[in-house]
DNA sequence: CGGTTACTTGAACGAATTCAAACGTTGTGG
DNA sequence: CCACAACGTTTGAATTCGTTCAAGTAACCG
């Protein structure tokens, strides 16, 4: 099975949208090249569909092109706990990359598109690119760093302070992907994807949110929420918010 | 400054009492002669004491020689949710090492013993050792993996199970180093330490506890706790267990 | 227009926290 | 050697937080 017939092609690493983004750090054209070459294609999945199985041990590993995803894990029973989300320019698949089979699953909030790489590429990358060898830690301690953040936030703060952060939280990260530029700045999600985020019920999820919304924090539309006040979103979550410095875009 | 005046050097990596475990992967004399140039002494930490603290920006990079530790964050008021917990062979501080200063404190548990890297030479590593640079992205991406199944516990999991799944999960971490030949198997923390890891409070740890008493799993003696039924505890937690496949030790 | 999905609300219930107090062990200073 | 403080564990009772149950509304879609 040739990887051209699976996958098309249409944008180059070269003039990738996300790339001018201020978040990413520059790349030499060496290493643009060879993530152009890295990269074998591009691939879509709708709304509501899975990028990946927990199980799978797929061929390949993901760049987030456009659309949000998140990512989540469940018991036997259906009780399902989203970790975290997924947005342009993060790359998804990496730890079942490394691991062998995937420990989590990933799927669609909107329509997404991939950049798609091959996993048996990879010895070559770290072999070759020291710096993108490096940039992969990188991106894994920064997972990792998120998740921490997501402990503290669901062991220790209350409903309301947790909520808070979680909404901080998705706000700012696409906020620096300029995300809401020209749109009307909505998180795709509903309130059943934040309740099993935030490890509550829908219905004390919807009661908390209702909260929010009476101290003018944020407002809910048409399938997602909208943000109005992010300082008092994070005041009140007691966060300092998400500094980020300039991130590697692979 | 002299490193030699500040860090006393014990052990060689080449007798490293760690390495022949079966859990660690074998290392050609190549690597471990770098890794044990890369390593610039050992340093000790009393059993209470704070190995990294939240916003430093250390200029090492440990691995644990010996004893037991645990990462955590605090919210301002003082509320406290620990992360993880560290043991021989894992390494500590490398998301600092990436992401400039620590965003989680590491406490002892017990005296550790802890082998001192410079972060500086990391550089070095990604650009002369590609199989190394790919075990640190393992295991940043094996952390990440930990931390993904204790927000399952914590967001979803009843206190049961989740204490069930908390001792079960260090029981088996412990058991693959085989910390418990000699001694009394005994894992060493309060339960004060379970409770800030369940995001439960401290009444309702010991409580839940002593339902996992009463069903014979698990025994509380002398400051720690003595699993009796491994089985009986994955079971209640309905969980898999921590499957691993040989992993590097740096 | 009937069915589905998402949001919303009230009420009863259950789980977990907080408050309060007691017990045993360990270590310390008189 | 004893008194006593410090710490960790244990238990009961009152309270708060969050869940479950139940129902209803609004928007969208085939």
């Amino acid at each position: 099975m040739t990887v051209e017939g699976k996958f098309g092609k249409a944008i180059p690493c070269q003039n990738c949208p996300l790339r001018p983004l201020e978040v990413f750090r520059p790349f030499t054209g060496e290493e643009l090249a060879f993530v152009s070459d890295f990269k074998i294609g591009e691939q879509t999945v709708e709304s509501g569909g899975t990028i990946l199985a927990e199980g799978e041990t797929s061929a390949h590993l993901f760049t987030v092109l456009s659309g949000w995803g998140f990512r989540y894990k469940m018991l036997d029973d259906g009780r399902r706990q989203i970790l975290n989300y997924v947005m342009p320019g993060d790359m998804v698949g990496l730890q079942g990359s490394l691991m062998g089979e995937m420990q989590h699953s990933i799927e669609a909030l909107s329509p997404v598109t991939l950049c798609v790489f091959k996993r048996s590429r990879l010895a070559e990358l770290y072999r070759l690119y020291p710096e993108l060898a490096y940039d992969l830690t990188w991106i894994a301690a920064r997972e990792e760093r998120i998740l921490d953040e997501n402990l503290l936030s669901i062991g220790r703060r209350s409903a309301l302070e947790r909520a808070a952060y979680l909404v901080a939280f998705l706000y700012q990260r696409a906020e620096t992907l300029e995300l809401f530029r020209g749109g009307r700045g909505v998180i795709p999600v509903t309130q059943q994807h934040l309740a099993d985020t935030l490890g509550l019920s829908i219905v004390h999820t919807n009661k908390t949110l209702r909260k929010l919304a009476a101290l003018n924090l944020l407002r809910w539309v048409d399938k997602g929420c909208n943000v109005l006040d992010i300082d008092g979103l994070l005041e009140l979550a007691g966060w300092e918010g998400f500094s980020e410095t300039k991130r590697p875009l692979i």
